[in-house]
DNA sequence: ATCTCTTACGGGATTCGTAAGGATG
DNA sequence: CATCCTTACGAATCCCGTAAGAGAT
């Protein structure tokens, strides 16, 4: 099992032609085709339905295993680049944004990174949260914490252990952003 | 990348010792020490401290980097037995559990997975999600459907989309199970 | 002196690309 | 006959294992 062949398979399944992957993918047609038969054998599954159709189309182990591999090729290119951008971060700036009932589960997190990574900037923003969705969209956060959590796409959303919030200060002025270059 | 690469890593982070670690994979000490560097390089990361001691140790890179490939990895295996399985199964049978307000859903996925694969046999079970959890964690059902989604470690949840839950019985007999042939 | 990681080198396996063979519309 | 997938073969690449070197306790 290789990375490559899952990279293989999931052009194959997104163009729907051995010949136009291998096109896209920069490779000659026979390794594709042998690479696809190889992965199949070694599942010991057809991913494919080869009926005299012309356009190859995902069996229904195939559009399982299909979600799958795209899902996994995912999570490696993220982590690569999250391991990547730590190493420059150190140096570097996060934005997060959060709801003021938040806040403090955020400050306390944000202690403890800047143990770790004393030139780690941060940039601390506080809004509700339809106002933490756009400023997520348009990439100005990072990262979003909020009791409400935004279901969209390009928008991962992970749960954090409960801590007791507390309401400190009235929330007067929701709109307005803070800085906190500490 | 590699996933043989991730496999290295994950065991070299987990034995501490280069060493220990091709003895476990049952490769040279020398190849494994080189795929670490090919790896290193390629993320332009370094993953361990060299430092004096004896064990090598995960940088905070490495640890990131740790979790995220062990991750992937489960992921992989997960999903290459999801779809042997599924082959598999089509002369199987799986076991679901669903609360009383879910069954809706759970029925009518029944029936589009039933079309796909009449050999296929489905053993549905009701009940209260603190029953459900159990049957789970004692591999009795496969999943359960459920509103109120258990946070343990080994189980996974995933959020479904919404239908319009309706109560058509009232749950006189919450611990009673029922099997459905069909 | 012992343990561990790194570098050097040769054999073996895997993969790619080009070329030829089938199958389908 | 045109298009696509598959099989066959030779060349290059990559990986592993053995052997030797370097560093640390």
């Amino acid at each position: 099992m290789d990375i490559r062949q899952l990279k293989y398979f999931v052009t194959i399944a997104e163009e729907g032609k051995i010949t136009a992957a291998a096109k896209q993918l920069h490779i000659a047609q026979p390794p594709l085709s042998r690479q696809l038969k190889q992965l199949e054998e070694e599942l010991g599954v057809v991913l494919f339905d080869r009926n005299k159709k012309k356009n190859l189309t995902l069996t229904y182990e195939g559009e399982v295993f299909y979600k799958r591999a795209k899902d996994i090729l995912h999570k490696l290119r993220d982590s690569i680049l999250e391991v990547q951008e730590l190493r420059e971060e150190v140096a570097g700036t996060l934005a997060v944004g959060s709801t003021i009932y938040c806040a403090a589960l955020l400050l306390s997190k944000v202690s403890q990174i800047r143990e770790k990574h004393p030139n780690l900037m941060f940039n601390i923003w506080e809004g509700e949260p339809s106002r933490l969705h756009k400023l997520l969209e348009n990439r100005q956060i990072d990262a979003a914490i909020t009791t409400t959590p935004f279901y969209s796409k390009n928008i991962e959303s992970k749960s954090l252990p409960d801590i007791p919030c507390k309401l400190v200060l009235p929330g007067i002025n929701h709109t307005a952003s803070a800085e906190m270059p500490t």
